[in-house]
DNA sequence: TTCCTTGCCGAAACCGGTTTCGGAAATGAA
DNA sequence: TTCATTTCCGAAACCGGTTTCGGCAAGGAA
């Protein structure tokens, strides 16, 4: 009597474990183990499974492992609304930077958002959870950020775009923000200018925080003293940098050159120049962090340090994977410098005080 | 001698339906028939799996039920990096609209981003052969999409902000574009404006086609002719915008309205209002579709016909889950009109031809 | 009372993978 | 040659669910 067959097949369109393993004659027990590099599979037949399920374009099904791993291949991210960068439109760069790199990988990204801090949290809790999220993108870090609390105290693998206070457990990408603002502050000192400002801000980033650093490094490497009247912090949109250089334009001695750490912020310059009859890269010089978003169209055109958001995402997902990976965190640490944008916003000084 | 248990319960952090069956002394098949509404189990059984469910905190694990059911309860979402409306803000709002709407049924959004219209579907296939996605949200439809083509070819439910020629198939959420910028010609020529131009974006969307149906059905209810002189298209950007604001403006007999498909277009109005010396508002009226991005600064404020972007992703999230779930299509389109929001770009006709 | 439905649930197979366990064959040492 | 290791794979349990199948008990009709 003819027993049944076992193997099935009605789904023509998916290549299973099964189908590899009656191919080779294999079990499929063998057939994973030979996948996943466990060390009782002899060479020979190792190389034979890979290549054959590379030739029947086998790929496993995430799901079906991650109910056995845990793990589904698949990258968290949760975006802040709340956070006045939400608005930014480098949101879709940096989404296409990550999703290549984990496409690449043959990982997914889970994406959620959140309008309150306590959201965000909970939020991360339920993919947690759910297993929707293997580990977790951080953006927008705070020097101290409750998200990093919850991920050590879940033991769940992050990365962070941008540093913290406390480095235990993080892995980081960050631009060198300090380094570019320190570097701006020379460029308008080789340009002529004296009297150079700073426009910072929301100081509850870790990263606003270390742009300002690198303003105060760049005026005591030049040799220059701290003038706390040529110092505002917390613009972060155009109205409040034109009110930020309003203020400034109208001090005794105003200052030639303005650095902004916000891109929106640096905008607000041209509003307050145009008041007072100043020609901006003439009459006054300004240079800002971050120049992708609202400068883009100003004349003349915003001198910047501008930073690849896609490049972020791409190196971003990359440590995440090796972090989840069970690589070592002190090896996922990575820093590069701003990329400077030259624009007619920055100009010599001018040869009389105005 | 004691027989080992069979449950293990190692893992404290999650209720599997083992516990619940364990917990009911029902069979885990008689359970998720119970919660999944089979009709061979009693009310009374169905009540009390459904209340014990809910009070131990149980949530089936998405993954586990896909490997047998093959639907996850995630919706997949392309970002079309390419296309110029990628850069615009108010992407973080839509994911947010999704998301929340998403995650309240406790589905989840699955997101990838592509640089090409072929990569686009290209990532569509595999992210459902993945089964990581049971059905996308398809934003920004083009008259006749590739999109919606694969979607039909491979049997997979999908949502369509904005429409397409052919609707077979098809669920919709969309904005009445087309009468809003109907309405905008009616408020024109009630502040007694004769002469209204119109400035339209890129005639490969649907969308676009339908907003200039509406500037034209408006012109004919109002009894005006249609010149030609006074339309443009293709202006999608504010430099375009621009462009095209000169050039109305230098015909001899100039428009002293202008409706604007994009709002980044309208922004251009400001631009050439000043080269030309005119006051926006005064000299010349502006209103837009669309005013949430680049007009949100301006000065005066910008007249527009807003899109409610969050609300749009929370309706698609809706209508999707609803079409994954088996509804028939044609309850599942959805139209609603924009919201005007008033602004001083908006005044009464000058009395006399500049 | 008997027989036939119907209602309701248990048992077990199944989905597509991973992981543990044990044993046959090959190898090495004595 | 004999015995102890090691190498390598099959068998089967397992992950957390869903779905099919079959049978017992209650209810209704004859």
């Amino acid at each position: 009597m003819s027993r049944h067959v076992k193997a099935d097949f009605s789904d023509q369109s998916r290549v299973t474990i099964n189908h590899l393993s009656q191919a080779l004659g294999l079990t499929k027990g063998t057939v994973s183990r030979a996948l996943n590099g466990y060390p009782d599979i002899s060479e020979r037949t190792r190389l034979k499974v890979q290549r054959t399920a590379e030739r029947m374009g086998y790929q496993p099904l995430s799901h079906a492992q991650a109910i056995r791993t845990g793990r589904s291949r698949s990258m968290g991210l949760v975006i802040q609304t709340y956070d006045h960068d939400a608005q930014r439109p480098f949101l879709a760069e940096f989404l296409a930077g990550i999703s290549v790199a984990a496409a690449s990988e043959g990982w997914t990204l889970t994406v959620t958002a959140s309008d309150t801090p306590e959201g965000t949290l909970e939020v991360m809790r339920q993919l947690i959870k759910e297993r929707k999220a293997d580990g977790f993108i951080l953006p927008r870090t705070l020097r101290q950020d409750p998200r990093v609390d919850l991920m050590r105290a879940l033991k769940t693998p992050f990365v962070l775009f941008g540093r913290v206070e406390d480095p235990t457990e993080c892995a980081w990408y960050d631009i060198k923000g300090g380094a570019a603002m320190h570097e701006a502050l020379g460029r308008l000192v080789d340009l002529g200018h004296r009297r150079i400002a700073y426009v910072g801000g929301g100081q509850q980033y870790n990263y606003q925080r270390l742009r300002y650093r690198g303003y105060r490094d760049g005026l005591e490497s030049h040799g220059f003293d701290l003038d706390n009247a040529l110092v505002h912090q917390n613009a972060v949109t155009r109205a409040a940098g034109a009110q930020a250089t309003r203020a400034l334009l109208e001090l005794d001695s105003p200052p030639t050159g303005i650095i902004y750490a916000v891109d929106a912020a640096a905008a607000g310059a041209w509003d307050a120049a145009q008041e007072f009859g100043l020609t901006i890269g003439k009459d006054l010089s300004v240079v800002t962090y971050d120049g992708t978003g609202e400068g883009a169209n100003l004349q003349p055109a915003l001198a910047s340090y501008a930073v690849d958001i896609r490049r972020a995402g791409e190196r971003l997902t990359q440590l995440l994977i090796r972090r989840i990976r069970g690589e070592d965190v002190e090896l996922l640490r990575e820093e590069e410098p701003a990329q400077f944008r030259p624009g007619g916003s920055l100009g010599p000084a001018p040869a009389t005080k105005h």
